[in-house]
DNA sequence: GATGAATGAGGCTTCATTCAT
DNA sequence: TATGAATGAAGCCTCATTCAT
């Protein structure tokens, strides 16, 4: 029944915005009453922080599975990173929009743990960008944080417009990507 | 007033969000009642637009302005609305995080009248890009629809993260991100 | 501007009711502000009171032209008051129509003061009937009051339902129902 | 308690109409909050509805019974359904008045199904006085359906005026007004 | 005569939450 | 586990009315 409701919700949160989903709309579709809601969440806030940690602590686990494969170039590694978000947008990407949009409505301790995650995230990256930049892989000089954030920049704002079922599939958008972000789009 | 009105709106729309910004808190601070707010606006979601209007006629107008001096390469011409949207982060920050974030509070009419400009914001951008494949500033074979989105994930997403007072000037942070999207990050 | 004004309220009156029709709804057509309508008249009640004393007046009036014509037999003058009240309908059916609703918005002396005349209008047709049925044009027997109550029901109620464009014509009407009041309908 | 709702509303409804009646006014009185009727009904419409499907309802079915029933003339049918609507002025006034004065107030589907059960009543009426003369009971060459009109406006304008607490009584009032459409008044 | 800005009270409705069962 | 009744706070919006100009 949990299970129920976070992916219930998740949908409903996508479709509809945090603010503009109440508990109703929930529980409506699964034909239980709020009273069932409370049994297993003690407050909305709280079904939005379960949704965000496992996207967050997901995403994270398999970041760590790629930077720890010693096997890999360290544009291999962005590379690979990069794959695993935009692909994740087909069954993911519900979650993912969740995620990127409804922060906001979390609170105190729940902001600052989701945030600190967030940016251990974004901290990988740019230790494998300095990583290749320092062993020559990457151009000497940039400002690999900037540059962090603009390939997350990159693959987050995917989220907001990429369909999977248009005439891109995800990999060959997470290729073309790749290459936009290793070599540019001048001649 | 009216002007008095929306600049507080956006204020409180960038900090709190749409839906958790009561009428009541917009005209709290102004020091009217909420009567007066509805003798300029006709509903929130009216006030909503109007910003939205506001931000991307501004900005498509702008964008007309680089695209029409002829005497620009189209990687100039890029590289001016990418400094276009990087620099407007530190007046028009506000109003633009409103935008990217509340466009989904809009309903009917209005939602597909902000889409519409907002497409055409972005096909401008892609019909540069094409130009100059065609004449052979920018590498031939890319997705010039794909790409074009990148580089809209890259400067839409510093919204969300560049503070213009941190140690990269907002025109520093153009200049990173135009040289990232021509010349990628590899060595 | 103060009988356009008059004009407008009693047609926004019967179509969407007193309560439903704003001072706002009543300027707009007659382009001009609700600062003008406070300016003819005190209040949203005073303007209900205007229209509730012409109708009854110019009613009031015009039995009593009726009721002075020494020339009538008792049943000629009931018989010319149904046919005032139902003709009127083509007209006088809006005003009549608000008068007939919306009296519940007036208050205290206004009430009282538009009940009084009602009042005498319906006595003045109790007197007919009696004085019929003292000259034996009427039934010995009946019950005045209540019989008259019956006649105001038929004409009253007829504002609620008929339709002057209809196939049965206004005064066509009057004569159906001067007979039924007279004959009954049974063999 | 949507019962007690239910009651209450229909008082204050009558009492001071359907708009000038708040939802906090029908609560207040029961002690609950405004909250609780909300859990009742979906609008303050709805309760309208309620009231007037609950009446007309009930009112159609005992119309069917007496019409049901082949033992009687005509005019005995007639008869009691003048009957009916005359005594029910007592026990159900309040929802009758409610019904008579607030239609106004329901919109689009409600209202015309209300009409729609409404015209049927009218329209039994109206084929038994048919009835009635073809078999000569009634006078032949009547316009029904008028006379019909006539017969409802004295009842249903009788719920405006008739006090069952004065010096007539329902029955009586319901013999006087029998008599009246039967028989007319005329000597 | 007429306007335009502003008010303030009140109305309908939504909704997260609680709690006894 | 789950329900159903109830709460109460807050939100959006409407509107008659006032008043300086």
């Amino acid at each position: 029944m949990k299970e129920k409701i976070t992916t219930q919700s998740i949908k409903l949160f996508e479709k509809k915005g945090f603010s503009q989903t109440s508990i109703q709309d929930i529980v409506n579709e699964l034909e239980v009453t709020k009273g069932t809601f409370y049994y297993y969440f003690s407050s909305k806030e709280q079904l939005l922080m379960d949704i965000h940690l496992d996207y967050i602590t997901n995403l994270l686990e398999r970041q760590h599975r790629i930077l720890d494969n010693e096997n890999l170039l360290q544009k291999e590694k962005l590379s690979n990173i990069v794959r695993l978000l935009i692909t994740d947008i087909t069954d993911k990407g519900p979650s993912a929009r969740v995620f990127f949009r409804e922060v906001r409505h979390l609170t105190n301790d729940n902001i600052e743990s989701i945030k600190e995650k967030r940016d251990q995230f974004r901290l990988n990256i740019e230790k494998t960008i300095q990583e290749g930049v320092t062993i020559g892989e990457f151009r000497a000089g940039i400002r690999t944080d900037m540059v962090t954030f603009g390939l997350l920049g990159i693959t987050n704002w995917s989220y907001q417009w990429y369909k999977p079922d248009g005439d891109v599939s995800a990999e060959e958008l997470a290729d073309i990507y790749v290459d936009m972000i290793l070599n540019g789009i001048e001649q």
